[in-house]
RNA sequence: GGUCUCAUCGUCUAACGGUUAGGACACCAGGUUUUCAUCCUGGCAAUCCGGGUUCGAUUCCCGGUGAGAUCACCA
């Protein structure tokens, strides 16, 4: 095992939603590439925005996407424990005092009003507002209930970042922020940066919204005589409007609704990856495995992409076409066809009595290239229970609205005589018979087939025919076509 | 407003000075004895603007313009 170490660290504030595990992603796929270590670090350190539920909640995400931790909170374990950061409180704190010991930390004497109204000031005499412009003669002792700010030495920096490149700064971004909250949490500011150093962290693989406050790390990083990990600042996905970040409010949906859609983790994987990164090549599908080969930092655009469902919907579908029908099986089925909380993907009919697990796999492996989502495996429900007519069908049939009903019924009556003498009940001795039954009858295909087809699915769409009516089985599909005749 | 970043088909992107500017999604048309899907073929469609540098700029430089991020006791 290498020594890179990428972490996630996301704070436990809802659900996640596609630009959170993007992220996530690329922290993975850095750490598997190099045979190295992905952490997932709980950033619980704002009581008020907590959600309750939100760990497992993401957890269960990544745990769906097979982004696994190799360290982390809980079962995850490690030997950097704990991986929730209110449980570091001891460690923060020594760290602040370590500053203060330094004379690189000192207690926020000012009130919020004042504070506020240094802020209007600035804002008033059009010059940046900067903290350290305002920085108390003899600051109180710090006892842990006032704001702790880390007392800065402004400086410029030029620093690089596996993404963006080589990134410039000067002194005036630099300023004296908050370490530690007067609630005695730390801040982001503060607490990150001493985790991922405890925790050895190589790599800082994160959204660029930090981007601007890197500087300020920086300035933190020498105050505490750590070395600098490797930044990589990944962009975000943008809205389909492309206008801003995506977020909750326009429309990001919940990763698991995705699970919930039926979309393939795999394919969740690919376009996640493929958004805003290529690999050179005109390769568009990847397995995770060659995700893995082929990944990497340089190739990470610089700005955002939008979100384009259009395309993870079409990565689906290629995914589901590649998938063996065991595999496809098991992710549209319940847990060991165990119906007793649902019939997963499937309609309910498809778990009746008497429809067996040979069944269900025929059907699905002609229903496999017309899966752009699993949920699409509702709509072949013709295939275990007898359809409901829909008159509609047929009248809005061009070919077929010509014909009589009298007609029609000719048509499935000669049908249902030549299936019915078939002795064997197969996709070539079917596609036979229709044959003869076309040149018989004089009939054009797109009258003929059309006609059985409908009467036998009541569906707007259904699989070739010979194949729909095999799997069928020429019992079901002689019925149908009685019950079409008297119903005419 | 300050600071930083970015800019190729509608969308995601390729082309590290010389290409008829390539691919994919979406869309349109045709083919595979019906439909929908798959698959195959074809089509539509782009270098933000203005200056330089150069024999030659999508590519390098400068200036505009546009877009995004950030300026919290949120992360």
């Amino acid at each position: 095992m290498s020594d890179i170490r990428t972490r996630f660290a996301p704070s436990p504030t809802g659900y996640m939603h596609v630009g959170g595990i993007r992220t996530a992603l690329f922290a993975w796929l850095i750490a598997k590439k190099a045979g190295g270590t992905f952490v997932l670090r709980i950033e619980d350190t704002d009581k008020a925005r907590e959600v309750d539920g939100s760990a497992a909640h993401i957890i269960e995400c990544l745990t769906w996407l097979n982004i696994i931790p190799d360290e982390g909170p809980g079962a995850f374990g490690g030997e950097y424990a704990p991986y929730f950061q209110s449980e570091r409180l001891p460690s923060y704190k020594e760290w602040a005092q370590k500053l203060i010991d330094d004379g690189r930390a000192y207690a926020d004497p000012y009130s919020a009003d004042e504070l506020q109204a240094f802020r209007e000031l600035a804002q008033k005499e059009k010059r940046p507002f900067l903290f350290r412009h305002h920085r108390p003669e003899t600051p109180p002792v710090w006892d842990g209930t006032q704001a702790l700010r880390f007392k800065s030495e402004p400086k410029a920096y030029t620093w690089h970042d596996d993404v963006m490149g080589d990134l410039p700064s000067g002194p005036e971004v630099i300023d004296d922020f908050i370490i530690m909250k007067s609630d005695g949490y730390p801040t982001y500011n503060f607490a990150h940066i001493i985790d991922d150093s405890e925790m050895k962290i190589t790599h800082v693989i994160r959204g660029q919204e930090f981007l601007a406050s890197t500087p300020n790390f920086l300035n933190l990083y020498e105050a505490l005589g750590f070395t600098f990990p490797t930044f990589a600042s990944v962009p975000p996905i943008m809205n389909e409007q492309g206008n801003k970040k995506l977020s909750k409010r326009d429309g990001a949906k919940d990763i698991l609704a995705y699970r919930e859609e039926g979309y393939l983790p795999e394919a969740m994987r690919n376009f996640l990856a493929s958004l805003g990164w290529n690999d050179g090549t005109e390769q568009e599908v990847f397995s995770t495995e060659e995700l893995i080969g082929s990944f990497s930092l340089d190739r990470v655009q610089k700005s955002g992409a939008r979100f384009d469902e259009n395309r993870l919907l079409w990565l689906n579908g290629a995914h589901i076409r590649s998938l063996s029908l065991e595999s496809l099986y098991s992710y549209v089925s319940p847990v060991d066809d165990d119906v007793s909380r649902g019939t997963g993907f499937w309609p309910a009919s498809a778990y009746n009595e008497d429809i067996t697990v040979g069944y269900r796999t025929n059907v699905l492996a002609l229903a496999q290239d017309r899966l752009k989502l699993f949920d699409d495996l509702r709509q072949f429900g013709y295939f275990f229970a007898e359809p409901a007519r829909n008159e509609a069908l047929l009248t809005d049939n061009k070919q077929l609205r010509k014909l009589t009903s009298d007609e029609q019924n000719d048509l499935l009556a000669k049908a249902h005589t030549s299936l019915e003498s078939l002795e064997t009940w197969n996709t070539e001795s079917i596609q036979n018979s229709l044959n003869d039954l076309l040149t018989s009858t004089g009939q054009k295909p797109g009258i003929l087939f059309s006609l059985i087809r409908i009467v036998v699915t009541w569906a707007p769409f259904s699989p070739a025919l010979p194949e729909t009516l095999e799997i069928l089985g020429k019992e079901t599909v002689l019925r149908r076509l009685d019950i079409a005749t008297k119903a005419a």
